[in-house]
DNA sequence: TAGATTGTTAATCGATTAACAATC
DNA sequence: TAGATTGTTAATCGATTAACAATC
């Protein structure tokens, strides 16, 4: 129901509510938590409006109750269960991130196909055969799955997820997959990143560097 | 020159484009490119317009040349030099994405301070220290930095590296970090990619799945 | 020629920002 | 009260899409 932007920003200010919250901060102004995200003031008002708190003129947001309202825009209630496929570097950097991370968060398979890995614990996991995929998410329910295979499996892995009912998906690896409507896609692309920074920066320094030949 | 979201998915095309030049593809049409990427036509021929290439109405693009043109937009001529601090999973990842990916990304320094890996080689880069981290700017030069420390380091590094004259910055940690103006920053926010899908497949699923209650 | 595709402009859409009355 | 902040609507901005003449 909340635009996507909005989810996208409310898990920001939910990480730092929380931060703030820790540090003893119990009240909070729309441009505070603005400047905390880089964002606007209006912005962070017309977000908290969408998750339907309300503050007070004297002393802002109250953090505890944001944080409450917050969760229960973000998380269902009985927590996101979730497959990662792939358990190379990638794969264990979010294994790793997902088990501090809260306790709604579920982890009910991490898989690969290498022989050497399966059956290896990794930051808590024990690495399943991704032969096994359709049988964890057909006994356990599957929310969310999280590709971090190379590029060159990353479709077919998608393919299979999507026909074993899983309407999530978080997507690693470098190549756009293609999936139904009615699954939601998220692509987080470390190489695009990457490039785009370089071009951009190269970008602004044209003409005040290096003027496209003219050094030795 | 050209917009943010131009160059996002002239990244795209490019790594699309690569894969069909190698499976022989010598000319694309822009209904072609825009499904691989799940966009729309006129959107690629926008996007190419801005690269500066032209297609023909019977043979849609050149593959070959507009991999050059892109290339030219994208790319310094002399190559992005690149910092790393942090060689965790997820700096490990970089590493060896960035290894194999192509000639133009050079990695010049990979920094931690865990004793334990200073001097280590991880996928070919030796690790060093990150007190060496200003000398090594100052003395190979840096165009892109990519932060994959642990949040609560994020942002010392983030004032040294503005400091040492660094001016693009991939964050991977899990905070919004501040530079100034003249700094391009990119997040790459797995934390909220992960919550964010599943609090969209949460709410496409309200209704048709667990009424909010009702279960035991 | 007829049909498909390109290059480009105008129309649409959505998201952000500005503004301001209401509140404390 | 005076001053700051909220909640919300209207104005602005930018990006996407539709449309279509020109081209091959």
């Amino acid at each position: 129901m909340a635009p996507e932007k909005t989810v996208e920003r409310l898990c920001l200010y939910r990480r730092l509510l929380k931060t703030a919250l820790t540090e003893g901060e119990t009240n909070i102004f729309s441009h505070e938590l603005a400047e905390l995200v880089s964002g606007s003031a209006a912005q962070v008002r017309r977000d908290l409006m969408e998750v339907g708190v309300t503050g007070h003129s004297k002393r802002g947001y109250e953090v505890d109750h944001l944080l409450t309202e917050i969760d229960k825009v973000l998380d269902a209630p009985h927590g996101t269960r979730i497959v990662l496929i792939g358990v190379g570097d990638l794969g264990r950097a979010m294994l790793r991130f997902m088990k501090g991370y809260h306790e709604r968060i579920k982890v009910v398979g991490a898989f690969d196909n290498d022989e050497a890995k399966i059956e290896r614990v990794v930051h808590g996991f024990r690495c399943k055969s991704v032969t096994d995929l359709e049988a964890v998410i057909a006994s356990s329910g599957v929310d969310v799955a999280i590709i971090s295979t190379p590029a060159d499996a990353a479709q077919a892995i998608c393919d299979r997820l999507v026909a074993a009912g899983v309407r999530g998906i978080v997507n690693f690896a470098p190549v756009p997959l293609h999936v139904p409507g009615n699954v939601k896609l998220e692509r987080v692309d470390i190489a695009t990143a990457l490039e785009k920074v370089a071009c951009l920066v190269r970008q602004a320094t044209v003409g005040c560097n290096v003027p496209e030949e003219a050094n030795d």
